[in-house]
DNA sequence: GTGCCCTTCGTTTTT
DNA sequence: CGAAGGGCAC
């Protein structure tokens, strides 16, 4: 397929910089993986000097298999794409030094944050889950806005928002003194250092030759100053955006940065794409008209050449399992009829709980799913203390770390024992691990507790000495140490749940022992980096049988966004859940109407929505509208499913069976 | 210091 | 209705 002369003209445009305006399925990714073939092969850049900066993994993951389609290895060596975290991580891991912090750093996910700002603000906030969650969420807005905690608490007026900014400083005092960065750090740390830093600067923005970004609507504050401040005067740069699809503003993202760009570069050069290649015409009316309710920066109008397709399809249930049941029954159906593969299909919904029951029901008919996204397998027990003890042994220092593990599986080690090594290394300002080293701890500790103690930490020296040359055996070493296999068992409530997580383990510890090696598409990593990128949950899935690849595919809408699927069913849409509650709440509907625009857009030849009637929430069952959204929507495109009496338990067992007949006659013909 | 039962509480989206 | 965390009993 050759390019169309917008995007021609976005490729070529590389004498200063470009915004590209890409509506959905425009072929934005296209333009980028061509661009930089244009940059490499026509204009000679070498391709260390260019780096393409996403905003999610998965972006970053899907524009590296492209690239590696369209360039060869050789062309491709030195070409960097990754996401603004991961880049951020890079530039920290490559100065330290300047940044007066360790090389071996940890990294805080949300919940370690959470649970330090729980402890270290007990005294006022008096374990207030919501108070904690609005701090941390404070503190995470001033971090993107580059506020740091000296100026947030000179700034503060309320008195809340005094103990809000000492918290920060108690928190910042905190995460310095065991060497532990936060998401927002990734970013924050070297926009200031660049900033600082004419000799750093200087070094970067010379590396930096050609930047572009990818999803430059989700950028915020601090991701926008970092974009400037790499580019510098030179300011050879593209960023691909589309204000429609802006749907991060809860995490500080700035569609405004948009208009901001034209301000900062007066001679920014702006490229519209508006043909789309992936949706029927229909969809993408539906897709418009829904989104024309909206206000927008810039105008454009999506068209499509690619046929107007059949009718979107509403399916309607009385409660939730039922709409899942028919969700799937549908999906069976039109597998069947259409001798399609359960690849082509994804189930959408606006918040991971929702996947719940359609995994349920998808179970039940041993139909092969995969859920993308949600943070459950890193949330696991076995896998965040697994995470711990790796953390410890790249960073000593984090006494979160240490803390978790310590005493897990069990060595006798109480919280009064660390309680009383808190106090002395507190005193020290030393950390926890190197206070665990010092023998006038005998005064505080009995014989007993210091001697379990000592056993640990000697054996973990040996451990962390061995990790510095040999990491895969130093971690089957560690996983064979603490019995691992033997503590998981122990302690799960069934011997299926603990071969479930113990698989995880395994999963894990494959996936380190691949990264340590590298292959193809990424280089081999340091034990050290690949922890980090555990923890920004940052992996190739590798090994994909064309087996497995066959699956549906279930996500939310956030993480659908960039994807595409022939056949979509957008689940949920119901007053409440899409809109969202508490968007309604805090009247924040144009976001949410963005949210279902993007899910909409992400099919290409068949969209199906489904609601119920009723809802559960807090175990109470109740009654709720259809999403207005859908009342939005041209109703001639539209066939409402007609809400039937359910299935009686009898007809609910005929359709079973032909269901089984249908896939025994499709083994059949596979044969 | 450990383990279990019970209450409590809450469900938006992610690096 | 389900998970996670707190409190209570050994």
């Amino acid at each position: 397929m050759r390019l169309n002369s917008s995007q021609q003209k976005a490729v070529e445009y590389v004498s200063g910089p470009c915004l590209v305006l890409a509506g959905a399925g425009s072929g934005k990714t296209r333009v980028i993986i061509n661009k930089i073939a244009y940059l490499i092969r026509v204009k000679e850049y070498l391709p260390r000097h260019i780096i393409a900066v996403t905003f999610t993994n998965k972006a970053a993951r899907e524009m590296k298999e492209r690239i590696a389609q369209s360039l060869s290895k050789q062309e491709a060596r030195g070409l960097k794409i990754s996401t603004f975290h991961t880049l951020g991580l890079d530039i920290i891991r490559k100065e330290y030094k300047h940044l007066g912090i360790k090389s071996n750093f940890s990294l805080f996910d949300d919940h370690d944050q959470t649970a330090l700002l729980k402890e270290l603000t007990q005294q006022w906030l008096d374990n207030d889950k919501d108070l904690i969650n609005q701090l941390r969420a404070t503190i995470s807005n001033w971090k993107n806005d580059i506020i740091d905690s000296t100026t947030a608490m000179a700034r503060a007026q309320t008195n809340k928002e005094k103990l809000f900014a000492h918290c920060y400083q108690l928190y910042e005092k905190q995460l310095k003194s065991c060497s532990i960065l936060d998401f927002d750090d990734l970013i924050l740390l070297p926009t200031l250092l660049l900033k600082n830093n004419e000799q750093v600067r200087e070094k970067w923005q010379n590396k930096v030759r050609y930047l572009l970004v990818d999803e430059y609507q989700d950028t915020n504050t601090s991701q926008y100053e970092f974009i400037k401040l790499l580019v510098g005067n030179r300011a050879k740069f593209t960023v691909v955006g589309d204000d429609d699809q802006s749907i991060y503003s809860w995490r500080g993202a700035r569609p405004q940065n948009l208009v901001f760009l034209k301000q900062d570069f007066p001679n920014l050069e702006v490229i519209k794409l508006e043909q789309n290649y992936r949706s029927s015409g229909r969809i993408l009316k539906v897709a418009n008209i829904l989104i024309e309710n909206n206000p927008h920066i810039f105008e454009k109008k999506l068209f499509s050449e690619l046929g107007y397709g059949e009718v979107i399809r509403i399916i309607s249930a009385d409660s939730e399992e039922h709409e899942a049941e028919k969700v799937i029954n549908d999906l069976i159906g039109h597998r069947f009829t259409n001798n399609s593969q359960y690849g082509k299909y994804a189930i959408l919904y606006r918040g991971n709980h929702q996947a719940r029951l359609i995994e349920k029901m998808l179970m039940q008919y041993r139909i092969p799913y995969r859920i993308s996204g949600g943070t459950s397998f890193f949330a696991r027990v076995e896998i965040k203390d697994l995470m711990a003890y790796l953390r410890l042994l790249t960073n000593p220092d984090d006494d979160n770390a240490f803390i978790r593990i310590i005493n897990t599986p069990k060595r006798e080690i109480g919280p009064a024992t660390i309680q009383k090594l808190g106090e002395w290394a507190n005193h020290r300002g030393i950390s926890l691990y190197q206070a665990s080293h010092d023998m006038g701890l005998t005064q505080l500790l009995s014989g007993k507790r210091m001697e379990s103690l000592q056993v640990f930490i000697h054996w973990f020296d040996t451990l962390i000495q061995k990790s510095h040359h040999e990491p895969m055996d130093a971690i089957y070493e560690l996983l064979h140490g603490i019995n691992y296999e033997s503590w998981i068992y122990e302690t799960s409530t069934s011997p299926a749940s603990g071969q479930m997580r113990m698989r995880n383990v395994e999963q894990l510890v494959s996936w380190l022992n691949d990264m340590l090696k590298g292959d193809d598409i990424d280089e081999a990593m340091t034990l050290e980096q690949a922890v980090a990128r555990f923890t920004l949950r940052d992996m190739l899935e590798r090994n994909e049988t064309e087996e497995e690849l066959d699956q549906v595919q279930l996500m939310t809408l956030h993480a659908s966004k960039g994807l595409e699927f022939p056949y979509v069913y957008l689940v949920g849409m119901s007053e409440g859940l899409l809109p969202h509650q508490n968007s309604i709440d805090e009247d924040n509907i144009e976001e949410e109407r963005r949210l279902a625009y993007v899910g909409i857009t992400r099919a290409q030849q068949e969209l199906t929505f489904s609601f119920s009637r009723q809802r559960k929430q807090f175990g109470e069952t109740i009654q709720v509208e259809p999403s207005r959204f859908l009342l939005e929507l041209p109703q001639d495109d539209l066939a409402w499913q007609e809400q039937r009496n359910e299935l009686s338990p009898e007809k609910k067992m005929q359709q079973g069976q032909s269901r089984l007949a249908m896939l025994k006659a499709q083994i059949a013909k596979a044969k």
